[in-house]
DNA sequence: GTAGGGTTAG
């Protein structure tokens, strides 16, 4: 640690609580709402005596970026097992000692740009590469039509040309022959140009084979050349080859410029390191970066995707939110794609009171509105269960000239009358769609399949279903999941047989699995490979829906047994991750992501653990919480009221939690001689 | 798109 402590990139100053001599200089924002403004954390920094120590050759010793971060994303930011050290542990302060300025990771400086010349012969230069971008894509016609240039080209004239190209194909042929030529060097512009062309095609391979090419023939990477591999390998998926040339610029001794750092911290982002993200963050705060607009929606982005708001992991929209402030404070004005991330957030997050704030602020405020915006505010509306204000901004996109209504914005007024049962409303959108000139996806065909199943219009649900496999609808697995959860309401026999015959088109395998646990003389070692079968095949976002569907139609038929078999399962291959929380003083079971029936199984599941335990007289915690969420979704199915129900049922000693929105909570104490009581009905008669 | 960074759905 102390030998890292001197590096740039050392990101973790954290002290021992014990060593009270060092100030605290700033402390990471809190993690809850109304967090800590960031303005605090830089203003109160003075500015390092070096703001630009760029170390002239690489330095062997430097720890690498991923060395560095190694010990956080080891030890707190694994995935499931330690999602609950988020949200238990007070967030850790950050120390500073201010006798020890530490050195920049970024340049405050941007990369500055040659400046244009007038060419006199702009026009001529253009119609020949219009030529070259009409010409047919294979290398020979290329380079036919190249034959016809009209005189040998100057460094300025092949840079416009190389500029002037269209396809990725061609960009790299011109840059190749120019190569060849030996006209004049080669400057690294060529080679950024060049790259980002190719990167439009995602051709990461050929990036790092010319950036590769620079390193060999000693032509300097600039900021411009690292953030193009680094936003190509990002966009390409390869997170770790974005990471791997980030610390290459660095071991050469090169400073990332803010447009380089936000890029970087965009990979972070992705990756779901928050905690890297918010060190590195204000690791250039702290060497007097003032973030711009594109950083505020990077962070901000990434504060809203944080949890998923299914209730495993914790959101931090109260840091967008204070990010997102104090940038209107710093003078800057919002522009499109950093308000659709905040109200993204914002409708994640139900906060409600904020999204419509932010909304009635965007309007006064003549802020600019997009197609992605004006959708982004549907998708909020959905989200808190806004109908009114969804319909109203809708109408106003039918009749502006620029934001007609497309599939996104069809999509999310489906969801909203779905989530909200208004299912002739969502019929009338069904049928309007055509004449709209907007196709209808399966996410459209699945908010109405599900809207038509709450409302038990299972002839009309099979006409629409019957609809999505002519029009040659790819049946995913999320539409098959909300198939499943209306085979669970269906009240009569004849319901679930049409139903099924849907699912049966879409996903035999998972009507025949249903078929084998209906049967209650399946045994369970051919239940588990089953289910190991069916859930392998299915796409990871749609696993856990699938059981608790199943878990449901269990409970529906009386087949309690196999309920609790399905939840072991679903708990064994990972889908219930956080389920069981224990510490030393108190137990949670925590039921927000799992269905009605899941949730009861699992408390039923919860109290004979509980039964075993007093039974062998082993330890117990003072506390038992039962979590459910409040249910603060408009269109909230009822969790928290089913929970309590089935406490009823079993008398159990739990109240609802005043001081905590959301949660049943029992005393040991209680809890023990209830499950006394159980065990040995005779002795407290 | 005129050498580089950030936006939408079930």
């Amino acid at each position: 640690m102390a030998a890292s402590l001197s590096t740039p990139l050392d990101v973790h100053h954290t002290v021992q609580k014990s060593d009270k001599r060092r100030p605290v200089f700033f402390t990471k924002p809190q993690r809850t709402h109304r967090a800590v403004k960031f303005s605090v954390c830089c203003s109160s920094l003075k500015s390092p005596s070096k703001s630009q120590n760029v170390p002239d050759s690489p330095n062997p010793k430097t720890p690498s970026l991923s060395e560095q971060l190694k010990p956080l994303s080891t030890t707190t930011l694994s995935p499931s097992k330690n999602d609950q050290i988020h949200l238990l542990s007070k967030p850790k302060s950050t120390w500073v000692n201010p006798t020890k300025p530490k050195r920049s990771v970024l340049s405050l400086q941007r990369h500055k740009r040659s400046a244009y010349s007038y060419n006199p012969q702009i026009r001529e230069l253009k119609l020949f590469a219009q030529k070259l971008n009409d010409c047919d894509n294979s290398e020979e016609a290329f380079l036919a039509a190249l034959n016809e240039i009209p005189q040998q080209p100057t460094r300025e004239n092949a840079l416009l040309i190389l500029n002037s190209l269209k396809f990725w194909q061609k960009t790299y042929l011109f840059f190749n022959w120019i190569k060849t030529q030996n006209l004049f060097p080669m400057e690294t512009i060529f080679y950024n140009v060049t790259m980002k062309s190719l990167r439009f095609g995602r051709q990461f391979q050929l990036i790092e084979e010319l950036a590769n090419e620079m390193v060999s023939n000693e032509i300097k990477l600039d900021n411009i050349t690292y953030s193009t591999i680094i936003t190509c390998a990002k966009r390409c998926n390869r997170f770790d080859k974005a990471i791997e040339w980030f610390e290459r610029m660095y071991k050469t001794g090169l400073m990332p410029d803010e447009v380089t750092y936000s890029a970087i911290l965009d990979v972070y982002a992705k990756l779901g390191k928050v905690e890297e993200v918010l060190s590195l963050y204000e690791r250039g705060v702290a060497t007097g970066w003032k973030p711009d607009a594109i950083t505020f929606s990077v962070l901000g982005k990434m504060f809203g995707e944080a949890g998923d708001y299914d209730g495993i992991r914790l959101g931090k929209p109260g840091l967008a939110r204070s990010l997102f402030d104090e940038m209107i404070e710093s003078g800057l004005t919002p522009d499109e794609k950093t308000l659709t991330a905040l109200i993204k957030i914002y409708g994640k997050a139900r906060w409600a009171k904020d999204a419509l704030e932010l909304w009635e602020r965007m309007r006064e405020n003549r802020w600019p509105m997009d197609f992605i915006l004006y959708n982004t505010l549907l998708n909020m509306c959905a989200d808190i269960g806004l109908v009114e204000e969804a319909e109203k901004l809708f109408e106003h996109m039918k009749q502006s000239e620029n934001c007609k209504p497309d599939s996104y914005s069809y999509t999310a007024m489906l969801n909203i009358y779905g989530s909200g049962r208004k299912v002739d409303k969502a019929m009338d959108l069904f049928e309007e769609m055509p004449e709209q000139g907007v196709e209808i996806n399966v996410m459209g065909f699945t908010c109405l399949i599900q809207c038509l199943g709450k409302a038990r219009r299972i002839d009309d649900l099979v006409r629409v279903f019957d609809v999505s496999v002519g029009r040659g609808v790819k049946l995913d697995d999320r539409l098959c999941g909300c198939l499943l959860s209306v085979v669970a309401l269906c009240e009569t026999s004849e319901d679930v047989d049409k139903v099924i015959a849907c699912l049966q088109q879409a996903n035999p395998k998972l009507v025949a699995f249903v078929k084998l646990i209906e049967d209650e003389k399946t045994d369970f070692q051919i239940i588990k490979e089953e289910f190991r079968t069916v859930i392998r095949d299915t796409a990871v976002d749609a696993r856990r829906p699938f059981c608790n569907c199943l878990i449901d139609i269990c409970r529906n038929r009386n087949l309690h047994v196999r309920a609790h078999e399905l939840l072991y399962l679903g708990t064994l291959y990972g889908l219930y991750p956080g389920l069981h929380n224990k510490t030393g003083n108190e137990w949670n079971l925590d039921v927000r992501s799992l269905s009605i029936g899941a949730a009861q199984t699992a408390l039923e599941e919860w109290i004979g653990t509980l039964e075993k335990t007093v039974q062998r007289k082993e330890e117990l915690p003072e506390l038992f919480l039962a979590q459910t969420g409040t249910g603060t979704h408009k269109f909230s199915q009822g969790l928290a009221a089913a929970f309590a129900t089935h406490l009823e049922k079993f008398a159990a000693p739990f109240r609802q939690s005043e001081e905590r929105a959301g949660y049943f909570v029992a005393t040991k104490e209680d809890l023990v001689s209830w499950v006394q009581a159980r065990m040995h009905p005779s002795v407290t008669a």
